[in-house]
Formats: structure tokens, sequence, C-alpha cells
DNA sequence: GCATCAATTGAACGATGTTCAATTTCATAC
DNA sequence: GTATGAAATTGAACATCGTTCAATTGATGC
């Protein structure tokens, strides 16, 4: 049994990426496998290595989705008047990261193989998340130079991330009683002077 | 052929490690598998399993030496004059990270399977990383109550993680061309006031 | 020298990512 | 309707992985 018309190729595509995402949420990284997608959406492992170049090729692809969603959470909270924003993009920023902690952890932990990089396309979600919240912290920060509020919005962004991440492994409930959220409020209020 | 005195349990258990931290160290943690531990240091792979619980077990105990290294790196940092103390550890924390990259990407990207935790003797080695830098900064730090010193603390470490692992996963020079270890200057000279 | 015991082995198992020749289905042409 | 060709799908095969465990080996105590 060949060629479902079933379901069009980029329906296909789809399918395998939302049945790799259900995986994750349900059971964590280490339960996506090939086969395990395969099964999923009624197909043969084979048929994977059509829609995806590979196991990693896939994961990306997952993994960008994820950056996507948040993209569009933040910007929600971008809309807010300019005083209240930065803790409203805080607030949106670790709900999303508790309602998908697993997603959240693929997204961050997963390694290409060494010398392998990520796929150009990858780049510009990342920037347009950081542009998002430079333009909506734009006018409360205190730094003249727009190098200077790039470097300062990164710095946030790098934070947050890493307080989440730590907070996601469950290493950061090892050395602070204090939650996550209270910390990434505290590191923004010193951002912005 | 068993029982070779060649080496005595402990001494076997640190030439496995030494191992798997030179796999680490050459290709990534990609590369180590307990068949190539064996392999290097002349045993069959069941061996690996008189020594560790797991291939689990035995990454967190590479982990664990790494995070024991960066302390030793710290501690040193952290006998300069107060003044100089946060611009010392940055500096440090940045060079110790920059010089073993793939061994700093093990230690916060491994995923203990779902459910399980970190073993208990690993906490305390995180707590003294923290209460290292807490009581070098202590005296530059603005905030009065013990509390609100360690969650600063936690705030900064935290930070710097994310900036460094953003940076090791080639992640941050996507969007930023500032330096990691300037970013991570910005940070600390922030939090602090 | 023999028996005991623990360390060590390596074959075996199930599962993984990946490949690819064979098969099956669909669209098209007649 | 039927034949043809292209394309999608299959699933067996391969190498490798983590892990287990009965068998084997070497050292130790008597």
């Amino acid at each position: 049994m060949a060629r479902r018309s079933d379901h069009a190729p980029e329906e296909l595509k789809r399918l395998a990426l939302e049945a790799a995402r259900a995986i994750v949420t349900e059971e964590g990284s280490r339960g996506l496998t090939v086969r395990r997608v395969a099964e999923r959406i009624g197909y043969a492992p084979g048929t994977i290595y059509n829609l995806f170049a590979n196991l990693d090729d896939l994961i990306v692809q997952v993994n960008a989705a994820t950056l996507d969603a948040l993209a569009v959470v933040l910007v929600e909270a971008a809309q807010a008047e300019p005083r209240a924003r930065p803790e409203r993009l805080v607030e949106a920023y670790f709900d999303f990261v508790e309602s998908r902690p697993r997603l959240w952890s693929m997204l961050f932990e997963h390694r290409l193989p060494e010398g392998e990089d990520l796929p150009d396309w990858y780049r510009p979600k990342l920037a347009a998340l950081i542009s998002l919240v430079a333009e909506a912290l734009g006018p409360l920060m205190p730094e003249d130079s727009a190098v200077a509020r790039q470097a300062a919005t990164v710095t946030m962004w790098a934070g947050l991330h890493g307080i989440s991440t730590l907070a996601v492994s469950s290493k950061l409930a090892l050395v602070a009683d204090t939650k996550p959220r209270a910390l990434g409020h505290l590191l923004v209020r010193r951002m912005l002077g």
C-alpha cells in the first residue's frame, strides 16, 4: 500500500510534526523516535524520511514551531501600554514555559551532530523574537545607542532563558526557594535600570 | 580474563571517568557511549556496569566533576579585593566555559529519564557554587536581607548560565554581535545596581 | 594445590536511526 | 478500460546502541 492520497504531502508533514509534538508533550524528548512518530500517524518508518532529512531535522522543525508559538504569546504581551510591558512580557514568558515544559526543554537542550549548524531559516525566527522585545522595551531603556539597547535586550532574553531552563531541569529549586518568575522580574527590573 | 589487579576498583572508576571526559572533550556528548569508554580503558562493556548504574549515572558523574572544576576556578577569582570581584568572577566563568565548551554543553543539556532526579550528593555541589558567589559579592550588593541577596545571586548565576549556554550552542551569535563575555559583565553590573 | 569468591567477560536481547530495493498506488495517455 | 510511467510507501536489513547475565577467569585463603 503506497501513495495514500489520504494526505497531501504537506498535510502529511503537518501530521508527523503534530505527532512528534504530542509525544514530547506527553513523555519528553527521550520518547521521541522515528518509529513512534511513524506508528502514530499510521505510516512506515521509512516514510518519515520522505518528509524529513533525519530525526534531527524533525526535532529542529518541532522546535521552530515552539519558537513560533512563543512569538505569538509575546506579541500579545507587547501590546500593553509601555510601562506595563516588562511585567507582562515576563509573565507571558513564564506562562509559556510552564505550560510546555518538555517542549521547552527540547528547544534548548537538543544538540545537532558535531559540525552541523542550525538551518538558515532558523535565524530570522530567533532574530524576530529579539526585535520584538527590543522594540517593546526600547522606550523604557536608559541606553542611548541602538547597539547598547540590543545588548541589553539580548542579555535580558538570555537571562530569562537561563532562569527558565534551570527551573525546568529542576536545578534551580536546588539552590533557590524564590519562584523562577520572581527572579525573572528582578532581572528585568534591574536591566531596565 | 577477570580480576585484573592492574587497577583497584576506585582507580578503575577514575579511569573510566577520565576516558569519558576525553571523549566528550574531543567529539562532544554524542560520541559518548558505554562501548567507547570500555574500549578506551581496555575493558569489556559489561565492566562499566560494575562501576556505574548505567550511562546516565556515568554522565552525571562526569558533569559533577565539571562542576567541581568550575568551583575551583571561581574560588580563585573570589580571592580578589571586593571591588574587583565582579569582573574577575565573570572573566573566570567565561574563560572556563570557553575552555571546555563540550563538557559545558553536556553539563546543562543532559537530561535524566523522565521522573528520575539528580542524586542527593549533587545538590550540595550546586549550593556551594552559589554560596561562593553570594559571599564574594555580598559586600557589594545593595539589598539588605539575606533572602534578597540570595535571589540576586541566583539571578546573576542563572543569567550567566543562559548567556553561556546560548553562546556555546551558537544561538547567541545569531542575534547578537556583542561578545557573550561583554553581556555577562553588563548583566552583573546592572544586577549589582 | 585446592576451593572459594568476586571481578570480568562477551554473547545475547530489544530497540534505535537510517537506507534502499521492491512494491503499490495514482495520474495520465491511449 | 487498460496500459504505462512516475511517485509514494513499504518493510526488511544493517550497524549501532544500552543493558543483562551466565559463564569464565584470576586471585585469595586454607
